[in-house]
DNA sequence: CCTACCGATCGGTAGG
DNA sequence: CCTACCGATCGGTAGG
């Protein structure tokens, strides 16, 4: 691991703790092991750090989602497909996703148009699933955005609470997620 | 409204669109407009504000519950109930429960652990709820922590989107969301 | 990677 | 409610 990368798994995990805000850079040197003045060498600015790990962990879901999302699958498949691998980012990255889902308010422009931009384009092909679910007559008609606004929020909140060494693996997570969300959707 | 009041009230608004740290007493005297120094003639300190405004929510939260905890009816309607006055504070509330949901991490300890206490009690009514639908044959055998934790998260989510006059009344929206939320869990 | 340091800004107080 | 000010800390740079 390089020292930049080492900068950047501290900062993750600090960020998401104290916040971007209330997280200094002396702090954070001291947590690396070196001078708040030396880590300038390996970064530009603090907010550099922040674009790494946001964009860095969008990259991850968009790499994820596209392993499924063309399948030639019913639809309620490919959600259940969609889901379990939009939890396995987040419960293998839950610092990153910290930080991802709640610091990037922090983001200056034209990082902060980007990252809603990104985030659009990811919530809308889930949306996409979802009414193709529907015109296959698969799901129940509804409301897409407020059903995927829904799911979106159950399955970002997991960041809070998932303990990777607890009795909930990933995989079994996921699927029980996938019958909790379809079960009130499927026809 | 007394100028205590009115401070709240927009330090919620920046709280909430900033986040707390990020927040300056300067900035948050200057949408009030007087001076930094002027504002510890109303309160004790910054965090005295957050302090305010979380456990206001708080109390909000459980006098809302209370209407309905107790009422001699099934779960499902029990649990719809809850739901649409739990929507119910947050949309009239909608920048207060931005800092109760996110910043409350930045109060001192003993509030951090008074205020987690309180959150933990409310959502074991929640739980209690759903294991009387399960026990009365209503609902699903269902993962209730994880059940409620779905909900909780979802529910709360609404602050982030929430348009006060949009198409959708706090009423409509929580009808959607008990439907949405309650049909994978009713038998 | 360090020492030394910059100007700016922080939450808060004294005194009126 | 203001002016004037406190010590502490901020992100970042110069120079080696």
């Amino acid at each position: 691991m390089t020292r930049k990368e080492q900068i950047r798994q501290v900062a993750q995990n600090m960020f998401r703790e104290k916040g971007y805000a209330a997280t200094s850079m002396r702090e954070l040197a001291e947590a690396v092991g070196i001078e708040a003045a030396s880590l300038y060498n390996h970064i530009k600015s603090k907010e550099e750090i922040l674009q790494d790990i946001c964009f860095g962990l969008a990259n991850d879901f968009f790499s994820a989602l596209d392993t499924v999302k063309d399948a030639e699958v019913p639809a309620d498949v490919k959600l259940t497909q969609a889901i379990n691998v939009h939890i396995k980012v987040i419960t293998t990255n839950l610092d990153a996703a910290g930080v991802f889902l709640t610091e990037w308010r922090f983001l200056s422009e034209p990082h902060l148009s980007n990252f809603k931009n990104m985030r659009n384009r990811y919530e809308r092909e889930f949306q996409r699933i979802v009414l193709e679910g529907i015109r296959q007559g698969i799901f129940k008609p509804t409301d897409v955005k407020l059903y995927c606004l829904s799911l979106f929020s159950a399955m970002n909140w997991i960041y809070q609470w998932y303990k990777p060494n607890g009795e909930l693996s990933p995989n079994e997570l996921g699927e029980r997620f996938s019958l909790m969300l379809l079960d009130g959707l499927r026809v």
